[in-house]
DNA sequence: ATACTATATGCATGTATGCGCATAATGGAG
DNA sequence: CTCCATTATGCGCATACATGCATATAGTAT
């Protein structure tokens, strides 16, 4: 069961928080942005990712050495709602991840990553 | 964090097929029923509705031996947006369940349930 | 009281999975 | 090629949790 997986996958805090941050932001984001984002172990983010992507919910694209992450869009209806349920429902619960992410998106040059993780 | 532990939740399959039940039916439904609909061993569908009535999500009547349960009714935005994603997405997925489960119905007298389950 | 039914639960077991640590793989710069 | 930065992953460990079996609990009827 497809749907059941996607469940099974926004049942961990950690990939609800990466899923949240690409729903509420609205585009691509690297590694080291989310990880600095969430205040989580690279080696994490990078595992939950993979988990995400098997889900068939991601698409990637690599630039440099940094490699850039983002929701499928209108993947099915299913997901679509979903996701438009979580940008309506966890704006407020993970304020924090957020602002993270604006102060790290903030250093960003010409639109893109130029700098890796500081956490951990 | 509540909102995850509902996913975690609906991250299992068993549990999922019951919320879908109470959902689709707009009903309570005692456990022998679900039992049926299900075709699952009913000391597996009590535990799960026992962790499901830990989330706070459930209303529960005994009437005789039979005990009855329901999803509460505006328990929260989330979770009553959660509800109309199941209801809108899961109707199909789990035909078979609420086949089973008209059947059952059709076997209350008076609007309540007065047989046992007959799985397993 | 006993007998029967519907529901709940104690306990053991197996499995799934998230984490931590280290390190590998990949790509860019000099 | 070498060095460095970003990202990915192999491995061991711990823990959460769903299941199966048996049995307990609660309620009805005789």
């Amino acid at each position: 069961m497809y749907s059941l997986r996607l469940f099974k996958a926004l049942g961990d805090e950690t990939r609800l928080r990466i899923i949240n941050l690409l729903v509420q932001s609205k585009q691509s984001l690297c590694v080291c942005e989310m990880t600095d984002a969430l205040l989580v172990p690279q080696y994490q983010i990078s595992r939950h990712l993979m988990v995400l992507k098997n889900l068939g919910i991601m698409n990637t694209e690599r630039r440099g050495t940094w490699v850039y992450y983002a929701l499928k869009r209108n993947a099915t209806p299913f997901i679509e709602d979903l996701m438009n349920l979580i940008e309506k429902h966890f704006k407020d619960v993970y304020a924090d991840d957020l602002h993270r992410l604006n102060e790290r998106l903030a250093k960003r040059e010409g639109g893109v990553c130029v700098v890796g993780y500081t956490v951990k």
